[in-house]
RNA sequence: GCGGAUGUGAUGAAAUUGGUAGACAUGCUAGACUUAGGAUCUAGUGCUUCACGGCGUGUGGGUUCGAGUCCCUCCAUCCGCACCA
């Protein structure tokens, strides 16, 4: 073989390992730059082809940034404490730790065959106690730690028992959930319990109750995307929100500082555009209503106060503390039943179907603060209790949400824009003249605002409020596969295991499951207590080890704190970062908020982690489904059979035709029975499934189809082109046959549902796999075409159509080196004009796409210079020695194999980077294209000194343009020099 | 619903400041070499027309000598929405 990558790539990638080639310098003079990749969750499916695409990306700005005599720190490691391995620990009793060790070794051994340059010396685990002793360390700082907006910093707490030691409450500025004002004399009377209560309200972690979705089969729980149609989506039992005692950050202290640092960093718009829209600053004004007959006020929070004559009722969460006192004896039942139904609906649901409009009315009566008028109040879930005060003024004509509310239920919808249309729907454009509002007529909206704010200050109701979206973020999770809080609690109050004593490491338990009162699985653990006092059984998100990894990176020594001083201070923060956009409000949110918190307390001197931010699109690949039929039996002589049951002790499973067909016969009785019949006779006839012990379940004279769910399947066993199933996996015993479920067929052929672009995942059974394309093609080549499929952010589908011709281009790149019997024919004659013309504009272009991260663009720029060089047969060191350390961050096996060749000892990876020299590239003359009214007809060679009028006077003489003119005067001729012509007729 | 993005040949795409639309590949067609081709090489390939030409960057409109690029309208698709990572 001519270019043998296998044998090139294998030698190089231990060459690399063994001089530890690419491990970043210690006390290096050098300029320091960062790049990093967001660390991947090893999951059992390995590494897909989608995960390369960013770290190729990442590996090729580092090795270029080498090649410019830069320190590159470029590490990886893993995510490894999540979910999956949890489940998969539940199923088969495996422990998480051995799974995750067994995933990483296959990850470690798939990025290795792709030749990127980490440094390994410095990986990171999060789920190894080395790792997460630092994760509990920093929870435990920011436990011991409260907001004082005076300072606008974190500080220690021991300030705020100092303070209310002397001052109690006065002259606090802290950022709280605590109304409680006391003096010092009060405070020096409380008990420890009393002063623990205070100050969680003022720790930056917290506990206290939070809204979450409860599953009380599973005894867990579940996230909003776990839930489908309010059931869980594992084993659809039903979910409620019910309110818990949970660890939470109070992230909501740093709203202000998030915002603004969004300023300081090189990220795209989007990305910004979704934190400030999650931080979600909002000015307006808080509003208190008095309620008829009630000593109770309930708070909303307007940006709309300039409104406030358009209320005509208020709306409440269905989980409002106050549901239950405001509603009246006759509206009991009505208010009960639909708090009922609203806890069974998830927060998502509710944000989303819109459309469905429900709600209740309490029977009490808001009075408003201006009219003195009644204004009922109703309870609605399109209210959120989490989100602001959980109660909205309903203001129908300026709400599109509030007007929907008061048109189903038939409220009253006031008008107080002039010219508003109140039957059309709500009108929420801050243009308008407010009118029907008192003092506020006349005025336009932006200044009623001012107006209507000042009038609620003065009432004494309310005031100006500046509210943000953003929720403190909730951290304890249900869990067992994450690090451990490092909490016990002594007497009911929650306190801290001492630093010396950390990492608190995660015990043993005999299942991986909730305990039967719904304890987390932690509370299985033998004797989880410390000093005899119980320890927290909740475990920490999976943002907890991923929000500061970056720092721990930096020093490879593990033996100074988190990370030793001396290096934060030399690699400051990540000056490249790579990761998916599905990251902008969760990783990229917290890391940013520790990161500042680490700050104030004087840890790290910066204050942002990313400097700059590349997403990377999504690589989608189709997916392949069937349908599982789930039915109801009635068996001959027996009763009928639960539809659960009938489909595990007989499912069956058909094609999209035969699931759209029995879709349409209305999931009841099947008008065709015998049909139905005769498909099973025909699966048995082809032996599929075991006749023998079917033969009395057949028996049966009835069937209902209860539901059809799509099922994915292996692409694999798929055909790609006609999306049948594979008569292989058919015939051959397979794990789903295996289970005995039978596949409905027409003439034993099974097509199946083909869904395009899905996110490739394990449980959708469509993950590609570098593997065998190393294996076919080599390294090189997977990353040229990763990075040709198009722009690196594009989210774009696999497929392996255009893999060969970038192959192609790397053997073609090869025998500019070598001749057909693969001898070396590099020589040493001097280069021609257009052989130094070919490499400069190459070395131009490929600087220029490395640096604004136009990689596709690159790949094709080193196939048309090796194009015109092939063209030219140049074969001379003078241009492809610089031509191979251009394509060495692309493809560096092959760079390095011809750059030794070439007589250079040692790794290419520090060689001077081309410099591009414009001499090269000078032209004496360009060749115009002549356009006539903008529509380009001829191009015209012409000298490049020529002046503006020379031009136009050759053009106009030419023998095309006389024929284009067809004798007309041109109007009006448009010369741009060394650019285009333009004649207007 | 709210928020973010994307629409260009048969396909992945290119066109960086408004200046020759479709570079570079894939696929397809024809040819060469070959016992053979899933190897290699050559030519062609946006649509339409015998041709001259006409039409072409999701839709409709606008600005401009000139628009894929700027502005407005509508349509379609994808992504995120707080316990997946």
């Amino acid at each position: 073989m001519d270019y043998n990558f296998s044998e090139i790539e294998k030698r190089w990638q231990a060459y690399w390992k063994e001089n530890q080639t690419f491990a970043a310098e210690e006390n290096s003079e050098k300029p320091k730059y960062y790049v990093l990749d967001m660390f991947p969750y090893p999951s059992g499916a390995g590494l897909h082809v989608g995960h390369p695409l960013g770290y190729i990306a990442s590996d090729i700005y580092s090795r270029y940034k080498r090649h410019l005599g830069f320190n590159v720190l470029h590490p990886m490691g893993y995510d490894s404490f999540g979910l999956p391995a949890e489940q998969y620990a539940i199923q088969t009793g495996q422990h998480p730790k051995i799974t995750t060790e067994e995933n990483i070794a296959t990850y470690r051994r798939q990025l290795d065959q792709i030749g990127f340059s980490f440094d390994w010396s410095r990986e990171v685990r999060t789920s190894s106690p080395e790792y997460y002793k630092w994760t509990q360390w920093i929870f435990i700082q920011i436990f011991n730690s409260w907001y004082n907006k005076a300072t606008d910093k974190a500080e220690d707490i021991s300030t705020l028992i100092a303070h209310f030691e002397q001052h109690g409450t006065a002259n606090l500025n802290a950022h709280t959930d605590s109304e409680i004002q006391f003096t010092y004399e009060d405070w020096s009377f409380y008990n420890e319990k009393e002063k623990a209560d205070i100050l969680m309200d003022y720790r930056l972690a917290f506990l206290a109750d939070s809204f979450v979705n409860w599953c009380p089969a599973l005894g867990t729980v579940l996230a909003n995307d776990e839930i489908k149609d309010g059931l869980s989506e594992r084993g659809g039992h039903p979910v409620e929100r019910k309110k818990m005692q949970q660890w939470s950050m109070r992230i909501t202290a740093y709203a202000q500082r998030l915002l603004d640092g969004l300023d300081t960093i090189d990220w795209t718009d989007a990305i910004k555009e979704i934190q400030r829209n999650w931080i979600g600053k909002s000015k307006g004004a808080s509003i208190e209503f008095d309620v008829e007959n009630s000593d109770k006020k309930i708070e909303v929070f307007t940006t709309r106060p300039d409104t406030i004559f358009g209320v005509s009722f208020m709306v409440i969460a269905p989980e409002h503390e106050y549901v239950t006192e405001l509603t009246t004896d006759a509206q009991k039942e009505a208010i009960e039943a639909y708090v009922k139904y609203a806890a069974s609906r998830s927060e998502r649901e509710r944000q989303t179907e819109v459309k469905k409009i429900t709600g209740a009315f309490t029977g009490s009566y808001a009075i408003h603060p201006f009219t003195g008028k009644q204004i009922p109040i109703w309870i609605g879930d399109y209210v959120l209790a989490g989100y602001g005060t959980g109660a909205v003024m309903a203001v129908p004509s300026g709400d599109q949400r509030d007007w929907d509310f008061a048109k189903h239920f038939g409220l009253e919808i006031p008008a107080v824009i002039e010219g508003q249309n109140v039957e059309e729907g709500a009108d929420d454009n801050k243009n308008g003249i407010i009118c029907n509002s008192e003092f506020l007529n006349g005025l336009p909206v932006k200044k009623a605002i001012g107006a209507a704010i000042k009038a609620i200050q003065e009432k004494g109701i309310g005031k100006g409020q500046t509210n943000y979206r953003l929720r403190d973020a909730v951290f304890s999770r249900q869990r067992y596969w994450g690090e451990p809080i490092p909490v016990y609690f002594e007497n009911g109050i929650a306190k801290t295991v001492p630093m010396n004593e950390l990492p608190l490491t995660l015990p043993e338990v005999d299942k991986y499951l909730p305990t039967e009162d719904g304890e987390p699985p932690l509370a299985r653990a033998e004797d989880w207590s410390y000093k005899g006092n119980p320890l927290e059984t909740s475990t920490m998100p999976g943002w907890a080890g991923s929000s500061w990894y970056l720092y721990r990176y930096m020093d490879r020594e593990r033996n100074h704190g988190f990370a030793k001083v001396s290096n934060l201070d030399y690699w400051k923060n990540v000056d490249l970062y790579f990761g998916g956009a599905e990251h902008a409000t969760g990783h990229l949110l917290y890391s940013r908020f520790w990161t500042k918190f680490l700050n104030d307390k004087g840890f790290i001197e910066i204050d942002e982690p990313f400097q700059k931010l590349i997403n990377q699109g999504m690589i989608g690949h189709h997916a392949n489904y069937i349908f599982k039929v789930n039915i109801e039996l009635e068996v001959e002589g027996i009763e009928k059979i639960a539809a659960v049951q009938a489909t595990n002790l007989f499912p069956f499973y058909v094609s999209k035709e035969i699931a759209e067909e029995y879709s349409k016969s209305g999931i009841t009785n099947l008008p065709d029975l015998e049909i139905g019949l005769a498909k099973f006779e025909n699966i048995i006839s082809n032996s599929i499934y075991d006749k023998s012990k079917t033969s009395n379940i057949l028996k049966f004279h009835r069937f209902q189809i209860k539901s059809i769910t799509e099922v994915p399947i292996d692409i694999k066993f798929v055909d790609n082109d006609s999306n049948f199933l594979s008569q292989k996996f058919l015939e051959n015993s397979s794990e789903l046959i295996r289970q005995k479920h039978v596949f409905v067929s027409y003439n034993n052929q099974i097509k199946c549902d083909r869904e395009d672009n899905v996110k490739m995942s394990k449980s959708k059974f469509n993950v590609v796999n570098p593997d065998q394309i190393v294996e076919k093609y080599g390294a090189d080549t997977l990353r040229l075409y990763e990075m040709f499929l198009g722009p690196l952010e594009q989210a774009k589908p696999w497929d392996m159509d255009g893999i060969e011709g970038v192959h192609r281009f790397l053997r073609k790149f090869w025998r500019l080196f070598h001749d057909k019997e693969n001898n070396y024919i590099v020589t040493n004659e001097k280069a021609t004009k257009e052989e130094l013309k070919a490499l400069h504009k190459t070395i131009k272009k490929i600087t220029e796409d490395i640096e604004r991260f136009s990689f596709n663009t690159g790949v094709s720029a080193f196939m048309i210079c090796t194009n015109e060089l092939t063209d030219l047969k140049c074969h001379k060191k003078e241009i492809l020695e610089q031509l191979v350390v251009l394509i060495e961050p692309y493809a560096p096996h092959i760079a390095e194999e011809l750059w030794n060749k070439m007589g250079n000892s040692g790794s290419i990876s520090t060689a001077q980077f081309p410099k591009f020299d414009g001499k090269h590239l000078i032209e004496s003359s360009h060749k115009y294209p002549v356009s006539f009214n903008g529509k380009m007809r001829f191009t015209m060679e012409l000298p490049l000194d020529l002046s503006k009028d020379e031009i136009e006077k050759t053009v106009l003489e030419s023998e095309d343009a006389v024929k284009w003119l067809e004798g007309k005067a041109p109007k009006k001729v448009i010369v741009v020099p060394g650019r285009i012509v333009n004649i207007v007729i």
